[in-house]
DNA sequence: AAATTGTTTGGAAGCGTTTCCAATTATATA
DNA sequence: TATATAATTGGAAACGCTTCCAAACAATTT
């Protein structure tokens, strides 16, 4: 591996001025710029990273700490991170939060400082599995955070989140526009806050048409594909009568539709089901899934672009706000 | 940040032992270790990474480079390979190699290369959009990798894959023995090689049991949900009687069962569907879908195992046999 | 007690960069 | 032409580690 100084040598100066053409940044003339170019065309010279990052502080890289790894739906959301980072030659070290370590307490921050050490200038955190708390403290000693699909006040700049109140708002609504009255649920996670926050909004909407929604309609899930399964099955044995499902994530959605129909209900003529995400699934379950849009990959794309601006003094333009869409397809029938 | 000196001044000894008692390689007394361990401690010490790498040439990050990172349901085994990373303190640098820059034909070979100057010992190629050309090269000046899901004879011992031929033609024998003779086809995409393999594969089991296959009930796909939809709507067109739909993976089984049941049939009554892959959709369809396992996540692990093993004079275990396992649920009817 | 062997230790050298400063060269001005 | 100013240049120092070697110390043998 050549290092600068065989590239100094060849092109007859000094190492200063190869640093100087290969950082473009102080000025160099015309003639020591092409010496320099054709001696690293030649040589194949590519500076050594760690050299770089050793004395300049910094490393061309971000980290991204996220349990929603796991998830089966959101590589798409790491695809159009990478796809950001790669056209700003940076990075991406990735790291799968993995918190379920009960015997250390610390996993979460223990994880992110290993980021850290091994060196990013920034880190975006996926999710809504790290606590407040962790995020406060990491904070303090390494400023350059941002949040994806999690919120807390405090640093309401680096959060980029979904309004998920009110798209659970206009979920319930387009229910009671088509004449349903009696609402069964299988919600999100309450674990998390957007899981919260969605049943919270469609809680509202029922509240608003004067609607009662009595608490055994309501299982709680996990967004999972079998809870989706099981929540109806619970539902099912409850005898309840209901027109309508509304689930916390397409996921859930999903298998409901899929118990629903093996029990012999026809979905959307029995019961309707609606769902959230719209991901890639919920135009081609049977039926095709009424959902409400999530527009991950907008806000992964401003996400990493604030961070890119923070770190690397870029003027990137960043959007802030994104906007719920009800999507209309065939799993909700009009009672009216 | 405490650096390597202030923990030497404050345990009171050589930087020498410092270094040695962080490594744990060679002899140290169990006194300074105490008064090193302590200094650490209270200095909160964690080694720069980038020095290390400057001086030892070894990153403690293993890179991967894929496409698939782009495919929907591929997180998972991203999550296996960064959870045995991190049992092993190594770190995961991320790239998606995407190859469909047309200006450079060179992309793929340029961004593993970045990936090597950026600074990993290993990298794992995941999937089969690197051409045995480019990684033949590679190889040469950077033999660390592995293949994940993909086969080049020459580096056999480096590629975990799946025998897909067989998985086929187990799949097309199933079709067979429940009494199917008239079978079509969405095929996965003909430009990987496990595309036209597993197609190979189904296509001989169709010769040994005397059944043909006529070219206009085969659909070339791409794994895609939308092709699953494309391909059933041409085969309705053609008014083709076939009994059985056999699909090249299960996202296209899913959008295929989708599309038969809004144009009237019933899967699997009038129409049964076959898939391929098992992943997580599967068993949530409507009906759930028979399907063949591939064993993603064990062929995940046993390449990064082999990777690290071959890094890092390590001794895991690794595996080099994934047999195909067929998965019966209720797709497919059994015509005898 | 002296000599031999083995263990532990401190710190200089080196890894490949960037950054700085003093020195040199080029350009503009009087 | 001489002088002032600006642009360019070379290379030493520093970044924080690992590795090596010679020195110091401890344990064992004679």
């Amino acid at each position: 591996m050549a290092t600068i100084i065989d590239v100094a040598k060849l092109a007859g100066v000094g190492i200063g001025s190869v640093s100087r053409v290969i950082n473009g940044k102080d000025s160099v003339s015309d003639k020591t710029k092409l010496k320099v170019n054709k001696a690293i065309k030649a040589l194949n010279y590519k500076p050594s990273q760690s050299a770089r990052s050793l004395v300049s502080k910094k490393f061309n890289t971000i980290g991204i700490w996220g349990t929603e790894l796991a998830g089966t739906f959101n590589s798409q959301t790491l695809r159009v991170i990478d796809h950001e980072l790669i056209t700003h030659e940076k990075h991406c070290l990735v790291t799968n939060g993995d918190i379920s370590n009960l015997e250390n307490p610390n996993v979460a921050i223990d994880s992110v400082n290993d980021l850290i050490r091994k060196g990013c200038d920034g880190i975006i955190f996926w999710g809504t599995d790290i606590t407040h708390f962790d995020i406060a403290y990491i904070e303090k000693y390494f400023p350059n955070i941002v949040l994806l699909n999690n919120r807390i006040e405090k640093f309401d700049q680096k959060c980029f989140y979904f309004n998920h109140y009110k798209a659970g708002y206009i979920a319930g609504q387009h229910l009671v526009d088509n004449g349903h009255k009696s609402i069964a649920c299988i919600t999100g996670d309450f674990q998390t806050e957007d899981g919260r926050k969605r049943h919270e909004g469609f809680l509202d909407s029922m509240k608003d048409n004067n609607i009662t929604v009595p608490s055994e309609f309501i299982i709680e899930g996990d967004y999972s594909f079998i809870k989706g399964q099981e929540g109806v099955m619970t539902l099912l044995k409850r005898n309840l009568d209901f027109t309508a499902l509304f689930c916390g994530n397409d996921q859930s959605a999903m298998s409901a539709i899929a118990t629903l129909t093996s029990n012999g209900f026809n979905v959307p003529h029995d019961i309707s089901v609606f769902g959230y995400d719209n991901n890639d699934i919920a135009a081609f379950t049977t039926p095709p899934l009424s959902t409400i849009r999530v527009p991950f990959d907008g806000m992964a794309l401003a996400a990493v672009r604030y961070l890119l601006n923070t770190c690397y003094d870029l003027q990137l333009s960043v959007e802030h706000n994104f906007p719920a869409e009800l999507i209309e397809r065939k799993s909700v029938r009009n009672l009216t």
